[in-house]
DNA sequence: CTACGGATGTATCGCGCCGATACATCGGCG
DNA sequence: CGCCGATGTATCGGCGCGATACATCCGTAG
């Protein structure tokens, strides 16, 4: 899961740990917190002796030769190989585990503009089979449960519930805009200038306007 | 974090492994997947060496006296220590680390019931300072990169955004709920289903309806 | 002018929790 | 009667986290 966001960061520009994770933050953040130091060097050890990713020495050529008084660490820069490269569709193709709070998923939408359609189309679907689940177990549990639990168990199980009704209606309709064949929403952050493209057939229901 | 549903959970009544799990998932359901067996064993043998909780033998004293022919392993029934208790108590009152993606949230949240007020108001306003901070986070990402980057990572972090306002705004009405000084929620998804008696200690009458 | 703190930068350690797997029993249904 | 799914306990490898350590650079407050 690390493997994939860092080959995709690195498939961008070549890049030092530190710079790294910040990119990291920037592209899978809305789903998971930032990653540690604590996993992200490790892995990018491990991505190299497996040679998807090699060290792209930064040194201006200056004063390598001196390995300095107090043991110098300069900055290492990584760049991705044509194995990391491969490596990288590989992962990208590939569904997470079954899983509903599966952190893979965001990963794999953060990199779908290097993914191909039907493989996009997977994803979503597989994406929302699984919120689809956990929705309906959550209906069940509410139904048969209201009088048997905490009202703050209740509360909870409610927002949940609603949490996973809205991630299904938001897959719903990347899935329908993927199978028009057009990319994600010309949608506006400012309800003005919401031009979303009028005159296409079916969606009777759907159209949710993305305000609180 | 474990450590703390799984003596919510045996707070309640004793349990073995397996039933505990079920009960368990419907608890912290709604935030985190079902938590794994490999979790689950480990730990609880951990809490029973800590005194936490001890083994309350299911046996129905007859055929207990016979190892019998295949390593027979009968269910395990675990049950909670007064210093279990104690450590409960103690672990309710802790917030969890700073990140924003924090499932120990939803298993505080799913006890609160047994939680003190102070603490619930606590908690609950550590987690809004947490989602608030997160939601700052993506609208300035959002409102800098608009042009810079894709447009499916834009859509996602729309979609970030869009969960963390709604979050904040479920805590902000929590919150309000709590000061008030009454249970959460009268709130009717269904008008018929207003019966929810919580009937749990303390708790004076305040009443003063209010809808969401 | 200096020292102080904050950003940049690399790295390790312990451990919680997950997913896969193994193995055993029991009740029902074809 | 035999198969299968639910019940039930358990281990193993490994990923990722949080804490911690340490070193450099730079702006600025004293």
């Amino acid at each position: 899961m690390l493997d994939l966001a860092i080959l995709g960061i690195l498939h961008e520009a070549p890049m030092h740990g530190y710079e790294l994770r910040k990119q990291l933050a920037l592209k899978i953040g809305p789903m998971r917190a930032a990653i540690s130091y604590g996993s992200l060097y490790p892995t990018l050890r491990r991505l190299q002796s497996s040679g998807w990713i090699t060290e792209a020495g930064e040194s201006s050529a200056d004063d390598e030769a001196v390995p300095p008084l107090t043991s110098r660490r300069g900055r290492v820069v990584y760049k991705i190989t044509a194995e990391g490269k491969e490596r990288f569709q590989e992962l990208l193709a590939q569904t997470g585990p079954e899983t509903y709070d599966d952190p893979g998923f965001g990963v794999h939408f953060a990199f779908f503009a290097r993914t191909d359609a039907d493989i996009r189309l997977r994803i979503l679907e597989g994406r929302r089979r699984k919120v689809e689940e956990r929705r309906e177990g959550l209906r069940d549990v509410l139904a048969r449960a209201a009088e048997r639990v905490d009202a703050y168990t209740l509360e909870l199980q409610r927002h949940g519930l609603d949490a996973a009704e809205r991630e299904v209606r938001w897959l719903e309709e990347l899935i329908a805009n993927e199978r028009s064949g057009r990319p994600p929403s010309q949608r506006a952050t400012d309800p003005e200038t919401s031009a979303v493209q009028p005159g296409h057939e079916e969606e009777p229901p759907g159209q949710t306007p993305r305000r609180m």
